[in-house]
DNA sequence: TTATTTATTTACCGATTGGTATGAAATTAT
DNA sequence: ATAATTTCATACCAATCGGTAAATAAATAA
């Protein structure tokens, strides 16, 4: 007998179903796999790195998340949701200039969090990659410009509020916060400190559009 | 005999050398190798795929120019040299506004030109990758840091030479250019258009530096 | 011609890739 | 107990990975 006890892990009451009960937390397992995928990206995270960091074995792996492509997916879910979801709260900031500080700062603030790999997982995951990646690839672009876009329609409700100029172009102005987002996210990556991407979203935000 | 003739491609008089003559053209199969490292990566590159591309067969091409890591750094040097050679002639600009300018502006020109795959190399080539590829990672990170210091460098000169405010601080604001280097490779791979790349430009300049 | 040198071709190598078949182990229902 | 159900562990799969051995082809030197 090798397998580990079923020490119940999970904070629910562990409803009654027939058959073996789980001998992991397929949360626990789901947090661990996007740790990897963030550090390594989709391509160069293989199954037997993904088996070691979850701690079960590849058909266990199959069984509850299906193939690396879906485990990847939710991975990405789990991350939206929950490490990278201070982007939508910025969103809800008062004034269009108080959405891109917090913004700014917030990814900041995340991007150098030892807790986690460095840099945003959307941006460095799969940013070039074979033909077999393709499909991730283009699905992690559309999260980008989706929130490229939110930032867009964002800023449209900012100048009718009246906190932002009137001529201003919106998606410019988008662009504009995610081309930063993204370049911090590579610096990130790349080992810069958290004062000097600080110091540069100074400079950045210093010719915010104001009347 | 299915060998093609040695059609002496190259300008060069072709020095006469003993042994069978090399069949193809070193210059342009290191040319392909950069389109195709260029596009998919290091990781996403495949010496198949390279075999292809090339058009030589893989002992051909180990025997030419090494393994597919000293391939890489081969075709990373042509980069560096030919088509991001802009970078070091924006730094020629007469004054630091001009460097950022002629920097951003060409980069976005360079990024969407439709010759060759989009935005850059060196930050898109290995940005996320598995164990086996970190140092090629750890060669990108270097390069792109030394462009910032690079920058860094010339924005003390033109403190010196009085067209940037002596109070700058020169490393931050080179932060901020390669920042938006690098963010503007990443849009520009999810398919931003040259327009909307240059409109950000006009956004990120609008602040410089003056007394 | 013959020997020497270099390049190309074909075929192959062990290791790793993502993905599974299969049978044993662990649980609940009867 | 025993049957039914589900999960776990071992072992395996074909395909692809980067890389190479060995023989043949094409050139020059003698």
């Amino acid at each position: 007998m090798n397998t580990p006890k079923n020490t119940e892990q999970a904070s629910k009451p562990a409803k009654k179903t027939r058959g073996r009960p789980l001998a992991f937390n397929q949360e626990q397992a789901l947090k661990n796999a996007l740790q990897v995928f963030w550090q390594h990206g989709y391509e160069g995270t293989s199954m037997a790195e993904l088996v070691e960091a979850l701690g079960i074995n590849k058909p266990s792996i199959y069984a509850t998340f299906g193939n690396k492509e879906a485990l990847f997916g939710q991975a990405l879910e789990k991350y939206v949701a929950g490490p990278a979801a201070f982007v939508g709260e910025a969103m809800k900031e008062p004034s269009a200039k108080q959405v891109a500080e917090k913004f700014l700062t917030g990814a900041v603030a995340f991007f150098t969090d030892q807790n986690h790999p460095p840099g945003c997982m959307i941006v460095q995951a799969a940013l070039s990659c074979g033909q077999g990646s393709a499909q991730i690839q283009e699905t992690l672009i559309e999260y980008r410009k989706r929130l490229e876009e939110n930032f867009k329609l964002r800023f449209d409700l900012a100048k009718i509020h009246g906190d932002l100029p009137a001529n201003t172009n919106s998606a410019d102005l988008a662009k504009y916060l995610t081309t930063l987002h993204q370049g911090m996210s590579v610096q990130a990556s790349s080992g810069a400190s958290k004062e000097s991407l600080l110091a540069l979203v100074q400079i950045a935000l210093k010719n915010w559009p104001s009347d």
